[in-house]
DNA sequence: CCAAAAGTGTTTCACTTACACCCATGA
DNA sequence: TCATGGGTGTAAGTGAAACACTTTTGG
């Protein structure tokens, strides 16, 4: 082989692109860096993989360790790795993107108490390294995967309206949907479980609550079924 | 920061699933090792990431060196960082996928001389390391992205005859196609140009020859045109 | 003249789209 | 009783799928 393990060895990290749904937004979870470089600028959370764990798990622990985020959905997105990326050094970054649900997870400042907070995608700071780049791949990976496999649910509550539903598309989609062509085709995919509650707490007539029905999703799957919005 | 940079640090490779299509197959192109560990074991061709290059760099250089495939369609697969992939150190492999028109690519042995070849993808010999899942997940994404996506292109000739653009679409979503109907919907597409050649040295009528047009696609695209088979 | 592949249209069916009103509820 | 969203069906249009024969050429 030509190079050998003694070859100079770059730094890997991870770095998280987390989405959450808003009533009327689409948001991302940044974290103020208190070090330099680029200390006070806002960046994706993220930090070294260690020795003995894998990149997933990296990904994780990051997430739980400086937002408190945890058994979200998180799907690698893309190695960066520009050699100049970081000023400092060779740090080459395997990034993932995570879905969670802002309702139920109450968010636990950083266990190194550097602040954490919620952007909506059209009010974005200025970011730290090539992280504005790794935000827009993950908002584009997030906008064309969301038609065709079924992980916008991951964004909504256990139990949701079909209204809520058809929001968390036209919000991602970033376009309007007919309201009854959206409920016919989303129905009629046999992959919402209707639940036997109601909205609470609304002034007008509380509508029906659903909630995705992982087991019949793969069972139509393994039969040829293909989710698309 | 929790994590400094003087933390102990993996070693980072590229390995390239390479495919290419013959008459009626298709291939993926591999090296024999000839060191351990997996010595005489094929493998993806692959290398360390110089502290200096891009990944993307990194993959062309080594798919260079070892199969002499240069100007190929490239695209980042995934990145594999297994703590134990490989038995004897950490190594993250950032894989990549290359599609290469195999009629116009003579290969030549690899630098270092070791043995190169294509295999059918139904015909593959033991892999080294986790490139068997490597492999898999190319094969994957390229059946999932040449539908919706015009990279099917790649594997063919310059000028090509509507058959063989239907064979190669046959061949990789491995199933069979209506003639008239693809015909149909490919020439509505408009992205093909037709050349005033036809094919040669046939044994019956010659088909005229096409090539995909990449100005026009780009130009549909940005007026809202989408590829889809 | 035979073998082999090139080339060509129409009908059917399924799915998508457009579209508007009444109902239930809480304030 | 009013404001607010919940819930529902039909008709028209568009695109996908099924399907078979004639033409061209070289051997």
């Amino acid at each position: 082989m030509k190079y050998t393990y003694t070859h100079p060895r770059p730094s890997v990290t991870v770095d998280c692109v987390v989405f959450g749904l808003d009533e009327d937004d689409l948001k991302v979870l940044l974290i103020e860096r208190d070090v330099e470089p680029f200390q006070g600028c806002w960046a994706l959370p993220g930090g070294f993989v260690l020795p003995d764990e894998s990149l997933e798990d990296a990904a994780r622990r990051e997430l739980a360790e400086e937002t408190g985020a945890r058994d979200v959905y998180l799907e690698q997105l893309y190695t960066f790795g520009r050699p100049d990326r970081d000023p400092r050094d060779r740090v080459i970054t395997v990034a993932y993107y995570a879905l969670v649900k802002m309702s139920s997870h109450t968010l636990q400042a950083a266990t190194d108490a550097r602040n954490v907070a919620w952007f909506s995608l059209n009010d974005l700071p200025t970011l730290a390294f090539d992280h504005d780049e790794i935000l827009q791949m993950a908002h584009q990976r997030l906008v064309g995967k969301v038609r065709y496999q079924p992980i916008g649910f991951e964004l909504l509550p256990e139990k949701f309206t079909l209204t809520q539903l058809q929001r968390l598309y036209e919000i991602v989609l970033d376009r309007p949907l007919d309201k009854r062509n959206f409920r016919k085709k989303i129905l009629s995919m046999n992959i919402l479980m209707e639940t036997d509650e109601i909205q609470q707490d609304v002034a007008h007539r509380a509508a029906r609550l659903y909630r995705f029905d992982h087991a019949r999703y793969r069972k139509l799957t393994r039969e040829g079924f293909n989710f698309e919005i």
